[in-house]
DNA sequence: ACCTGAACACCGTTCAAGT
DNA sequence: ACCTGAACACCGTTCAAGT
């Protein structure tokens, strides 16, 4: 009975040649996706002190060296993880509906709620975003994707301008105020720091955050 | 020649009772002070990370399971150290310059500086304190201290109010919405997210928090 | 009382070796 | 090519034992 295994014999060299069904048994075929998505399993589950790379390999099935086969150290996981974050961000703060009740807010007030339900949503990815990481290992994935969910905010502010809320101002002042207002918000509330009863609960949201703006 | 642990024999019950001289060489004295003053300094200069309790008991020479006598365990030790950052942050709130320029909001403009520069000035520590150590753990000392500090805000609001700023509002609304706002500058300038050159210094960290407040 | 040393169960990371 | 296993240098934590 002849193995196909038998053509290579010691010729290592040529392993990276063989058909799929030979390779299978050794290679994973997709572990990196596959490494990524237990990792933020792990990281939603058990925040990111719970997040151990022996651990994601262990679950995937997997030796403990593995992983660095596809990310140069553990820091390069978690900021992959951190640019796909930032991506369904924007992808939710672009798909936010137009606008809730009327006025010139109305954008502004559902691109909050849709921020702030990512926050709680997902806190531990949320901070893992907000974290030093993308910045410190210079994310081109986070950077690009990040503006992006920036860039909703920008667009906001600007069609607020036009309409003729406070058309004299500095656009990215603005932006980044409002920025800081709903990131705090966002903190404050996943860190437990807000009094009892004083977090604002769903439409509450863009009242209470909006007490300044009135 | 007589020594007094003649006196003690193998009656370990009574070490305690030895005078001071005689202790001093098996113990510290002070050293819960010694380790979290240490811990503290790794903190400042490593970041939290960089927090190791095994390197701090090392640090101030004693061996590592020395710390354990002191602190339950490392979180106890980093929960003791943020209420001591929150007391820090309260003090240098209640000295704050009453208020700079004139006009209802001279004191918050002060007392927005003061919170900016704690945050600035010691990174780790800020982002120790905000962290759900203190909340999860119970640690009454990081309530009252934190208390203390939101004290601070209340009371600017109080007398904000008073003089006629936003007389009709809820006023935990404003003093949380102005203290998510700052919060939220703080972290995105500690972790690095500001947009280069986007970050206000000095005088315009007023200006520019206050924008959405004109 | 306060502290030490060995031990246990984890980590991240590297590297020669396997397929 | 992709993956494994042993090894190294760290961790936090516990516990019997020392003084």
């Amino acid at each position: 009975m002849s193995n196909i295994l038998d053509n290579v014999g010691s010729v290592n060299i040529m392993w990276y040649n063989l058909p799929m069904q030979v390779k299978e048994h050794y290679h994973h075929g997709a572990l990196k996706e596959t490494l990524l998505a237990e990792a933020l399993h792990e990281l939603e589950t058990e925040g990111l002190e719970g997040v151990s790379l022996r651990k994601v390999a262990e679950a995937v099935g997997v030796s403990k060296s593995a992983p660095y086969r596809h990310f140069a150290d553990k820091r390069q996981l978690l900021v992959a993880i951190a640019a796909d974050g930032f991506r369904l961000l924007a992808e939710k703060l672009e798909s936010a509906p137009p606008g809730e009740g009327s006025g010139v807010l109305a954008r502004m007030r559902s691109l909050f709620r849709a921020y702030m339900e990512f926050a709680q949503a997902r806190p531990a990815l949320y901070k893992l975003m907000i974290s030093r990481l993308g910045y410190e290992l210079h994310s081109e994935a986070c950077r690009l994707n990040s503006e992006r969910a920036l860039g909703c905010l920008i667009g906001a502010v600007q069609e607020a301008q036009e309409n003729g809320w406070r058309p004299g101002k500095d656009r990215m002042a603005l932006v980044l105020s409002l920025w800081a207002s709903v990131h705090g918000w966002a903190t404050l509330l996943i860190d437990g720091l807000l009094p009892p009863g004083a977090a604002p609960v769903g439409d509450d949201w863009i009242t209470f955050a909006q007490t300044l703006l009135e």
